[in-house]
DNA sequence: ATGCCTGCAAACATTTTGCATAGCG
DNA sequence: CGCTATGCAAAATGTTTGCAGGCAT
């Protein structure tokens, strides 16, 4: 099971760094987190509690380290940014849905893009890399009622 | 032609607001910026060139209200907001294509998520008011070369 | 010893807010 | 007048950086 955990600590070495205790408390964090997609301060809150006093600006290193290595991956949503665990290798085709209400965000797995994908590319002679999708609605909870 | 600003200054008005000198400004200067999405502080730059001491909060706070109407949306990308005029009624079909070395932002019109988004619906039941779809890559004048 | 890592605080960049004043209707 | 709008400066956010010390090889 953390065949997982020694892939990331292989990538890291790799790399000549080393998987501190913080870092691997960013993990856990992250992974303990399931779904949800935190903020650099709120990852920083859990972690305390595990290691009263890691810095937040650790945090934000430990997360640009790990974007670098694919671990994780960022989203931008409202000005500030959030951070989720990729979990699998297909991470391309993965979207969110943002609820305009609680701001709850899930995920969705779709593979449909590849095919405007290329179209873009042919149209546009641009060469893409990546792709970023995000929906915003309301989510079950949040429906009918805009505020709450 | 200026049926357009009309438009909006019937939009504005609706709301016991008014469109101000400098508001008219900050349209001007989307409207010139053609397809560039300008960040705040752009804006600020090239509208102080015909209104001097317009202030910056004054920019933000046009946005707003800009936004709110609908007239203008927000593109978050790489930490900053860059702003764009809604040109036609469906910009709900046209996305950006941002190049991971230069920078530039350029749009594509589209519409085939309208298929992805109702099986996004059906299988989540979440409700879709907007999407916001980005492809990262490199521009025709960018390929090859990644730094620049 | 020589690296990488860390916490802390200061620096930074961007956006928001408070407030006194100005200006339209 | 009453109410919106403005400029300025201060405050609030979110993130990055510099640095002196710490820890593992």
């Amino acid at each position: 099971m953390d065949d997982w955990l020694a892939e990331i600590r292989r990538a890291v070495e790799a790399r000549d760094q080393r998987l501190t205790p913080q870092r691997q408390v960013v993990l856990q964090v992250l992974a303990a987190g399931g779904d949800h997609h935190l903020s650099a301060e709120e990852i920083h809150e859990q972690a305390r509690i595990r290691q009263p006093d890691i810095g937040l600006a650790t945090v934000y290193r430990t997360l640009e380290l790990f974007e670098d290595l694919g671990v994780v991956s960022r989203l931008e949503v409202g000005g500030e940014t959030r951070f989720e665990l990729n979990r699998e290798r297909d991470l391309h085709y993965h979207h969110h849905l943002i609820c305009l209400n609680c701001g709850r965000i899930q995920e969705f797995r779709e593979d449909l893009l590849d095919e405007v994908e290329r179209r873009v590319e042919g149209e546009t002679g641009f060469t893409i890399i990546d792709h970023n999708l995000r929906f915003f609605g309301y989510c079950r909870h949040c429906r009918g009622r805009k505020k709450s």
